[in-house]
DNA sequence: TGAACAAATGAATAGTTGTTCATATATAGA
DNA sequence: TCTATATATGAACAACTATTCATTTGTTCA
């Protein structure tokens, strides 16, 4: 890749920082000039969709909850990947996860992840 | 990155075999089960907009045609990184272009694209 | 035709990323 | 506590990617 640029975008590297709150920035409803920042956010969450495993796994958890072992097994992925995809997935807020006994069961973490993928669902579609 | 999964997810690298056309894939509404290969595009798609400078220009040209070197100079952008850029975002179909005299005027393909990024940008802001 | 400007492209490269492997942590039950 | 099972994590590496630089291609106008 290039030089810089490479500042905040890198989500899902050491997971920018292992952060859990964000500053939360509103005012931007989308066209009232969304900052430099929040365009790299954006990018950011997209790359996250841009992943074929990643997408697989949101795709499995489309409308049920799947614990890491049965993620694995359903799209045949190590464990280990899948664990490391999912803590990408969770760190961008897009799955969440409760723990029931030794499992860990992951889920959408909200209807934006539903949407975002329809949408695009729709444009691969034609 | 790993071994195998590489078939046809790099769109953007050769620019996927310079793909004008595609097969084009019905059936799947979303949600009556997309197949591998739909999965996979979707992810393709998203890693275009996966990327802060992609994302850049693709907001510039929210609601606005904008010529190469235009690009360029409003994002500080080299006139060849910026046109290497487009040439992945118009081969993904999510701008096109149209020539007067020396100048190429990109713009958005299409409403999806907007309807994406604003998608995106929801989860974003929160 | 030739100069000037605009855009596209190929090669090289530094930085990024996903998987594997080995190992650590966590929970439940004996 | 010890064992088994489930998940998480760190290191290392091969593959991928975005930018830069140099050059080529395309267009307009003398």
């Amino acid at each position: 890749m290039g030089k810089k640029k490479k500042k905040a975008e890198k989500l899902s590297k050491q997971v920018k920082e292992e952060r859990q709150e964000k500053p939360k920035k509103k005012r931007t409803i989308l066209h009232e000039e969304p900052s430099e920042e929040t365009l790299t956010d954006l990018a950011e969450l997209f790359k996250v969709f841009g992943d074929s495993t990643r997408m697989r796994i949101l795709f499995a958890l489309f409308d049920e909850e799947i614990n890491v072992g049965g993620i694995a097994e359903r799209l045949s992925l190590s464990q280990s990947a899948v664990s490391h995809q999912l803590r990408i997935l969770r760190t961008s807020q897009l799955v969440d996860a409760r723990r029931e006994g030794k499992s860990m069961y992951y889920f959408l973490a909200d209807d934006h992840v539903r949407t975002i993928i329809a949408q695009g669902m729709e444009h691969v579609l034609e």
